[in-house]
DNA sequence: ATAGGACATATTGTATACAAGAAACTTGAC
DNA sequence: GTCAAGTTTCTTGTATACAATATGTCCTAT
């Protein structure tokens, strides 16, 4: 794919902003993550200066923030070039992200208070009325946020932190498994077992709930990676 | 405490070896870690690039990568400033090693092989006749390498990451608690414990295992902590 | 015709120059 | 004497110039 598709959509909204250096960050990551750029692909230090009308400065300290969360490879006198990661690398980053799960669900069993425990409810009551409308991609927002609950409710700051890091990262594939069929229901059932093994201060139970609903088996797989061969 | 202190140990060996960028950072990095920084102290761009022979140019990006493990904040127009965990921060940051121990050990229970097996009761003996001789610091080596074995084992590569880096980064206070009186031959007698349950294949077992051994070192630390804090 | 090497080009890495903002200092008023 | 506003100085952030290295091309020799 060249520049000039993923510039047009994007040069309006610059112009009228005005550009800082945390904007070029977030637009490259978004550019990334939308499939603007082909998988290896070297990104051009020059051109998306130009693009964003700064100078070569910026554009490589956002590289290597974008380098940092594993979205670029930064290979040295070579380039920067995006990291799709494959079926393998994405399974496995799924797995980690199953295991920060169980962790956080593990901490919060045991320390979670009545009143986030009630807004865990609320919120997963609107995932309910979601599922009813059979309104994926509300699902999909409150969904996200049942899971930060948990998180919060661990009270532990660095595990939250490498939970939503991670979280973000598998966003875009996340949010494909959602469509599969009966996948709304399923997965709403198991926020119950996950609710009530909170309620419970089951940490073991939670731990091993939260695990399974996040892990990518089964068909999930098979369809994560149709999806992905779809893409390429 | 100025930078003359740090300066002179370091600045034999930079003058010999050639002086490339990775250097740069794993030597602020060790500086940081060795404590050559006051607490909130700013990191001066222009003299530390005099230090090093280099422009600010090298500094800055040393600095970013810095910020991304979370050794410095860098606050936009004012700098970078070395970040020393509080009490609180440590104690948050052994329990989520602990959660990521324990989600290694789950996954490595049931995926470690003969080999890997084998080599890990290899180091564990090295281990023990380490206890035996009361040799803490091969006793830390040895228990590094104890650990990055069930890591590998696991077999879950962005969790291994994850578990090297914040290892990596609690090194430094993980470090004071071995000394401890009796300390070595507790971990000791809890490796065995690990040991045998990845040798069962017991996944729950092994992560409730490793759980614990690494947050009794969170225990431990934060004893220490209040401890010295007392005094002063 | 192909392989290998020298040259030309392009791109990254580093240094320096410049701009913009924050801290520090001076000066003046109360 | 203290506080505040204006000015100066210092520091970071950005642009540009330069150096070093990788890549691509062309020519030659086998």
């Amino acid at each position: 794919m060249s520049y000039i598709d993923f510039m047009l959509p994007l040069s309006d909204k610059r112009i009228m902003e005005n550009r800082r250096a945390d904007h070029i960050l977030d637009d490259l990551e978004q550019m990334i993550v939308t499939g603007s750029f082909a998988n290896g692909e070297r990104l051009d230090e020059i051109r998306l200066a130009d693009h964003f009308g700064v100078s070569r400065t910026p554009i490589r300290e956002a590289f290597q923030k974008l380098a940092s969360t594993g979205l670029v490879e930064h290979r040295p006198r070579r380039g920067v070039f995006v990291v799709e990661p494959g079926p393998l690398e994405l399974v496995k980053m799924f797995e980690a992200m199953a295991e920060l799960e169980a962790s956080c669900g593990h901490l919060t069993a045991k320390r979670i208070t009545e009143p986030e425990l009630d807004a865990l409810k609320q919120v997963n009551d609107l995932c309910k009325q979601a599922v009813v409308k059979n309104d994926a991609d509300r699902y999909y927002g409150y969904n996200e946020k049942f899971h930060h609950l948990i998180y919060e409710a661990a009270k532990s700051s660095y595990l939250q932190g490498l939970a939503i890091k991670l979280q973000k990262r598998l966003k875009p594939y996340r949010r494909m498994q959602l469509h599969l069929r009966g996948r709304l229901e399923q997965s709403m059932s198991e926020h119950e077992a996950i609710v009530s093994a909170l309620s419970a201060g089951d940490s073991t139970s939670a731990a091993d709930e939260l695990r399974g609903h996040v892990a990518v088996q089964g068909e999930k797989f098979h369809h994560l990676l149709t999806h992905l061969h779809a893409k390429s």
